[in-house]
DNA sequence: ATCCCACCTG
DNA sequence: CAGGTGGGAT
């Protein structure tokens, strides 16, 4: 029997033929002609599987990106410890911004740009093999790092602010930057091996697999097992390395509220001024504070941005202090002879030692973001590898290897952007779908003593070293702290519209000090947005958590902030086929409920819209999706859509058709199409992958008939002729039934999905 | 000329 | 899913 089952060659068997239908579609579009023609086959043991094997189409590609951007973290680290105070907590944040990144899972965690960072030419290359390994393996993010001799375990509880300057402290300060420094300086997983995995894997995809390609597979499964070990290495040392820095962190909290209670008793008995600020902080520490320890039980939970916002509190405080009672208190004490307040004064040195350590850090920690964030996508030639660049043919990726892979600002966007909205999982996402990502779930702590944020959100300040300006990081505090958490809306800038993502969730949105107005439009790489515009105002269509749509905001009205309303201030640009509309029309809180672009939702409405007609006219769409406003761009975005459904769907029929006949199925009798088929849910899951709508009937009658229609033309040779799907694109797309009127209405998904 | 389509590719 | 292409239909 020719290979009927070789589905893989559907496509390719069929170069470049022709087998359009031609067909004449009208809105009403035609019903249930062919309705007797499935009724009559209806056979009563349809309600059993198909006995159809076989599904997993597509594949997800999430990519682990971030072992470079740790590297570059903790390098830097070692180097500000060089140059820093006696007391450096100087890795303590570097290792939490480190690990902020790395919980927030494998996949598509961005910072591409980060190798712009610091790094020098020859450093590139390697730090582009690196993310790719670890693309390769991303459920160890740190398989970059060399194992290396594992230290013994610290033990930090003896830790005691009362004693910073004991040497015994510093010893063990100093074996925990030995890990550190081991873990950075370690050599780097051979380039070619990591290059030739990844080509490998884009193979796996290609049918035809070039001879040379074998040898670099073999060269990878030889080092994957090394890889295996050094990763389960990795991992436990990174636990290691996470409970010391809970560890180091709860003493941070003891220290804190040991002061701040004294400060409190000393305000009480003394001037009894508690300042504003303090007030402030002691208010937010107490939240912080309950919730750290809520969270202290989650042992994969450790809060950076908790730390933070406590060092940070801590800065206010001392530099209240340093105003208020440098002077006056330690002379005091010192002159009184007083042993409490003697006492009280070295702690407050010691504090001030770890106020001022965490100051520069925080400074560095900020400029690192802004670095990374700025240079990732105002200079794309500099940045490193990206999820997208997979993109690249094998050979294409060959010629890299030894080269800068240059992916495009898009890239660098999309990192960012994964970075920022979590991080879809493979279960989330199978389909190469690479900008649709999940919207934050968690409520993440909210900026309070950011002021409102302003419009537009301008770019960031140009990175400075810290040791060469050390700014008191309470002068840049008002914009640094969001940034922390939420780095990344920055790539929007370029629009002059708000940051919807800095809206939602926490709210942290990237809120301007008064100083930094300026920089990035004098980047002459910006000038070049507009290029990317179109593309990425489609992409940024996609943002905003279409698969979280799931559950969609049913408190948003459209137009706001729901995921409808994000795409609404996202998307504006020149796309060159529709006008130029007024940007003040695109004001996220502007009342018109007409969108520019389509959303995630609408893909997701469109999606099961397929349901009811596989060839709806550009006039449905219009009815369909009335709250976009249509141009070329959109009517062809969304034909554009329908036509990817139908790809997917004919592909499946066609699939599943040759492989009843290769399981002996002789009779299109024996093909039914139930709830339960193979073939229905891999439809399912690709039109409706939450399986939140309920699929009419009707579809599951049409995709019956399709698959006998392609089951009979198979065995009746029909697919010797060229043109042989024609017939049947004739036929299905007659089956096109009435998409409910509930489709109408813009909110649709919320009521369609209610159940 | 324009629209829409299937097909291929990334 | 989007870009690009070629082709048929109007």
């Amino acid at each position: 029997m020719p290979d009927h089952d070789s589905a893989a060659l559907l496509t390719r068997q069929t170069k470049r033929r022709r087998v359009d239908i031609g067909v004449k579609r009208t809105v009403g579009s035609v019903t249930g002609i062919l309705l007797d023609n499935m009724n009559q086959s209806h056979s009563p043991d349809q309600d059993g599987d198909c006995s159809l094997i076989g599904r997993g189409h597509g594949g997800s590609h999430g990519d682990g990106e971030k072992s470079n951007v740790l590297r570059k973290l903790l390098k830097r680290a070692n180097s500000y410890e060089d140059a820093m105070m006696p007391f450096t907590g100087a890795t303590i944040i570097s290792q939490l911004l480190k690990n902020n990144m790395g919980k927030n899972g494998g996949s598509d965690s961005g910072f591409q740009g980060s190798g712009a960072l610091s790094s020098g030419g020859s450093e590139i290359q390697a730090e582009d093999a690196c993310s790719n390994s670890s693309s390769q393996d991303r459920d160890s993010p740190s398989n970059c790092l060399s194992p290396g001799p594992l230290p013994s375990p610290l033990s930090l509880s003896t830790f005691d602010l009362d004693r910073l300057s004991d040497e015994h402290l510093r010893a063990k300060r100093a074996r925990v930057e030995n890990i550190i420094r081991g873990m950075s300086h370690s050599p780097l997983v051979r380039p070619t091996g990591v290059i030739a995995g990844e080509a490998y894997r884009e193979n796996k995809r290609k049918q035809r697999l070039p001879q040379q390609q074998h040898s670099f597979a073999q060269l990878v499964c030889s080092r994957q097992e090394q890889r295996q070990e050094e990763r389960r290495q990795l991992k436990l040392q990174l636990e290691d390395m996470q409970k010391q820095l809970r560890q180091l962190q709860e003493k941070f909290y003891q220290i804190y509220d040991s002061e701040t209670e004294e400060e409190e008793e000393e305000n009480r008995e003394g001037d009894g001024n508690l300042s504003e600020d303090s007030i402030r902080s002691d208010g937010l520490e107490e939240r912080h504070r309950d919730r750290g320890r809520r969270r202290h039980d989650d042992l994969s939970e450790l809060d950076p941005g908790l730390f933070l916002d406590r060092a940070r509190a801590l800065l206010r405080q001392q530099a209240l202090m340093d105003r208020e009672m440098e002077d006056d208190v330690v002379g005091r004490a010192v002159a009184e002879g007083d042993e409490r307040n003697g006492e009280r004064m070295m702690k407050r040195q010691g504090g001030r030692q770890l106020a001022e350590t965490l100051k520069q850090e925080l400074n560095s920690a900020v400029s690192q973001v802004v670095d990374t964030v700025v240079k990732g996508f105002s200079s794309p030639k500099q940045a490193v590898s990206s999820p997208t660049s997979n993109y690249h043919t094998s050979n294409q990726r060959l010629h890299c290897f030894g080269d800068i892979i240059v992916p495009s600002p898009l890239d660098s966007f999309n990192g960012l952007n994964g970075r920022l909205s979590g991080v879809p999982t493979p279960n989330d996402q199978t389909e190469a779908l690479p900008l649709v990502v999940r919207k934050s779930g968690g409520s993440s702590v909210s900026g309070e003593e950011n002021g409102p944020p302003s419009l537009p959100p301008p770019p960031p300040q140009p990175p400075h070293h810290p040791s060469l300006h050390p700014s008191p990081l309470t002068a840049t505090l008002g914009f640094s702290p969001p940034s922390f958490r939420h780095p990344f809306p920055l790539p929007l800038m370029g629009y002059p519209f708000h940051s919807p993502l800095g809206s939602h969730g926490g709210g942290t949105g990237y809120t301007p000090g008064p100083k930094d107005h300026n920089h990035i439009h004098s980047s002459p790489d910006c000038m070049d947005m507009t290029r990317e515009t179109v593309s990425l105002r489609t992409k940024m269509a996609t943002l905003g958590g279409g698969h979280l749509g799931h559950h969609p905001n049913r408190q948003s009205p459209p137009g706001q902030h729901g995921p409808e309303g994000l795409s609404l201030s996202l998307i504006k640009s020149e796309c060159e086929c529709g006008d130029l509309a007024d940007m003040a029309d695109i004001s996220p809180y502007s009342s018109s409920t007409i969108q520019e672009g389509l959303s995630p939702n609408h893909l997701k409405k469109a999606k099961l819209m397929f349901f009811y007609t596989r060839y709806p006219s550009s006039n449905m769409l219009k009815i369909f999706f009335s709250d976009v406003k249509f141009n070329r761009c959109i009517t062809s975005q969304l034909i554009k859509w329908f036509s990817n459904f139908r790809e997917f769907y004919y592909i499946q029929m066609e699939k599943y058709a040759r492989q009843a006949i290769n399981e002996g199925v002789t009779g299109v009798e024996e093909l039914a199409v139930g709830r339960d088929a193979e073939l229905f849910r891999a439809l399912n899951m690709h039109y409706n992958k939450a399986n939140d709508f309920e699929v009419p009937d009707r579809f599951l009658e049409v995709a019956q008939v399709t698959l006998r229609e392609f089951f009979n033309a198979i065995v009746a040779g029909k697919d010797a002729d060229p043109s042989w799907k024609k017939a049947i694109y004739k036929v299905i797309c007659k089956l096109d039934s009435e998409v409910p009127e509930t489709f109408k209405s813009p909110n649709c998904l919320q009521e369609l999905l209610h159940d």
